[in-house]
RNA sequence: GGUGAUAUAGCUCAGCUGGUUAGAGCGGUUCACUCAUAAUGAACAGGUCGUUGGUUCAAGUCCAACUAUCACCA
């Protein structure tokens, strides 16, 4: 037996302005669960955390849209992200969010010693000022000319129509979004940067030490990002819904929300630690050299996380591992950079990219409202963008679903769980595991090996391909089953038939742990048919943390009562079986048509309800 | 405009460091089976591997250009 690894799992940080759709699912939350899972069942130590990203323009854009405050926009989605996680079992240890107390505090401590270190830089910028406002305006509230291509409505952070990057003061006649009769004027304003480019060689090193387990897009985009050039980068803004900048003077400005997202990596594991009662706990990942974090993220967040990201890791090194103070204490060990960052690539919809604002999307809790978690798991693992971008059809749902899902695998549990239950009495075959034929043996052991196959490619984060060995293992047993026939060989040779039984019974119990991480909740079910007691994993439930001055609710993983290991079935001859039932919902062909109408068409937010 | 990626059977995708007849699942056709949510199994079906050049004894697999799509950065 190895000693349990430290595996931290970061998962990306949503936006909360709209609900959670299907290329979240895709991108991070689902593959991050995974893999949580496969090594929770491994016995490692694992924290996942995430939480909602409150600040930034879009969740100002979407609160000014609807005439309500920024904390009111974001506190509403945070709580059906919760719901819509907690639904679809995406096993955070904890799932906060960035207004909490904790995450504020920890941001501005990464600032003041990134100050503190040498790693920042003031520098003027040009803005666009509104004098009827009296603030500076976000880019995207800022619409002009663009200076390119020359169409009327760009934006001030992108044309629409060429689709270039911009700045707000480049645009020609410049108006205000809201009010377009509003004075708009450039004006400076002085702002903290981040020095990226003192940071180069140790993050090229860096690269270079993880490139050998890297997906080789992810290293060779990096590798060229820093090529291009590190340029600083604004660390700080002028906008209303933010962090504090910790100086004194400087309140009226925010911390960037790209700055500060990231941390909230480190952030909820120090909340959860001192949630736990463990205050220190979170060291057992952050600043133990053994361990292992990797970070679930879109092909979009690919620089912040394996470049920007790492650079404040290091400019921030020995944070917090002394005293609770931000500055000046000693340490032996280093922060830990990510040892992995498995970006996807993007779920496309029916062939045509997201897009919020023409509804081009599948959104997680009207999916929920029609069809079972693991359904949803399966189709999305089974379509992973890992090395591309992949597209959700509904044909494609509804093939998976029945073809492969309901009828490989669930049929094969179905199947045989009945028929034990009806032909032995509510046993499992009592044989002598010593009498089993060759064909018998060789089919336990090839399901035995898939403990490994299976696992190593878990481990490796090629969860696509862990999927498909583990079905072609269902298969493999669906053959095995109409060989063997023992609803034939019941009749003129009853002890051939109870080995045969036997012998698929156990299959299934083995596949029912290879397959759990992608279908916790079918694994579940199969594992209480079999006569087992108990359950697999542990429980998601949602939690209120107080702080000091305003309460917050996170998604948090309870392991108490998980059972479930990753070690081969030892199922017992004669063992007491419950009654099965099917595990799978058939899909009727009209989802198809029916489905395919929500998408584009103006969409209405119901209540999730668990 | 620069960088990275993707383009392989009707559909969804595998093909690592170049080498015997280019693979899998679904769909389709035929046969077998009846324990199971008409669910399973076996066999078959031949796609000039985006386009054009090049390197090599040998190229989906390397190089160049081009086209289309995606992302990031200017």
């Amino acid at each position: 037996m190895t000693e349990p690894k430290y595996i931290h799992v970061s998962v990306a940080w949503p936006y909360a302005n709209g609900d959670l759709h299907v290329g979240h699912l895709a991108g991070a939350y689902l593959p991050a669960d995974i893999f949580a899972r496969y090594h929770r069942l491994k016995g490692n130590h694992v924290l996942m955390v995430s939480g909602s990203d409150s600040h930034g323009t879009p969740i100002s854009v979407e609160a000014d849209k609807r005439g309500i405050p920024a904390r009111q926009v974001f506190e509403h989605y945070h709580e059906r992200f919760l719901l819509t996680q907690q639904k679809l079992g995406i096993g955070y240890d904890l799932f906060t969010h960035t207004d909490t107390e904790n995450h504020h505090r920890v941001s501005q401590d990464f600032f003041l010693r990134l100050l503190e270190n040498g790693c920042m830089y003031k520098e003027s910028q040009k803005l666009m000022y509104s004098a009827l406002e009296k603030r500076f305006l976000p880019d995207r509230y800022v619409e002009g000319e663009c200076y390119l291509c020359h169409y009327k409505g760009a934006r001030g952070d992108q044309c629409d129509n060429c689709g270039n990057l911009l700045e707000a003061t480049q645009l020609i006649n410049p108006r205000n979004r809201n009010n377009p009769t509003d004075a708009l004027e450039v004006r400076e304003s002085e702002h903290f940067f981040l020095d990226l480019g003192r940071f180069e060689p140790e993050l090229l090193a860096y690269l270079d030490q993880h490139q050998s387990h890297w997906r080789q897009n992810v290293t060779r985009f990096s590798r060229n990002f820093i090529a291009d050039g590190l340029h600083g980068r604004p660390i700080t803004r002028d906008i209303d819904w933010g962090i504090e900048v910790p100086l004194p003077g400087w309140e009226v400005k925010k911390l960037y929300v790209w700055f500060e997202a990231v941390i909230g990596y480190f952030a909820a594991s120090v909340e959860w630690a001192k949630n736990i009662g463990q205050p220190d706990a979170w060291k057992q990942w952050w600043y133990n050299p053994q361990s292992e974090i990797y970070n679930f993220i879109g092909k979009d967040n690919i620089p912040f996380h394996t470049v920007i990201w790492q650079a404040e890791l290091m400019g921030v090194d020995g944070l917090y591992n002394g005293d609770e103070d931000c500055i000046g204490q000693r340490y032996d060990a280093h922060l830990q950079l990510p040892y992995d960052v498995p970006a996807n690539e993007f779920m496309n919809i029916e062939g045509d990219k997201f897009s919020k604002s023409r509804n081009w999307a599948i959104w997680l809790p009207d999916l929920l409202e029609r069809y079972q978690p693991d359904a949803i798991r399966y189709y999305v693992a089974a379509t992973f963008p890992e090395s591309a971008d992949s597209d959700f059809a509904w044909d494609g749902f509804l093939n998976r679903v029945n073809g492969e899902l309901l009828a490989a695998w669930g049929n094969l549990a179905n199947r045989m769980l009945s028929f034990a239950y009806k032909r032995y009495d509510g046993h499992v075959p009592d044989v002598a595991v010593s009498d089993l034929t060759d064909d018998d043996r060789a089919m336990l052991e090839k399901s035995e090996r898939g403990f490994e196959v299976v696992g190593d490619l878990l481990a490796a984060v090629k969860l696509r391909e862990a999927l498909v060995a583990a079905m072609s293992l269902v298969r493999e047993a669906n053959g095995y089953l109409d060989r063997r026939a023992p609803w034939k060989t019941i009749k003129e040779n009853p002890a051939d038939a109870a080995k045969a039984v036997y012998t698929v019974l156990r299959v299934i119990d083995n596949l029912k742990i290879l397959l759990s991480p992608f279908l916790p909740f079918t694994s579940q079910k199969i594992h209480e048919f079999l006569g087992y007691d108990g359950q697999l994993f542990g429980d998601l439930s949602i939690v209120e943390y107080v702080e000091s001055t305003r309460p917050h609710k996170g998604l948090v993983y309870d392991a108490t009562k998980a059972t479930g290991t990753w070690t081969v079935s030892a199922l017992a001859p004669g063992q007491a079986l419950r009654e099965p039932a099917p595990l799978i919902v058939k899909l009727e062909p009209e989802i198809i048509e029916r489905e395919r109408a929500f998408i584009g068409a103006p969409r209405e937010e119901h209540p999730i309800i668990v």
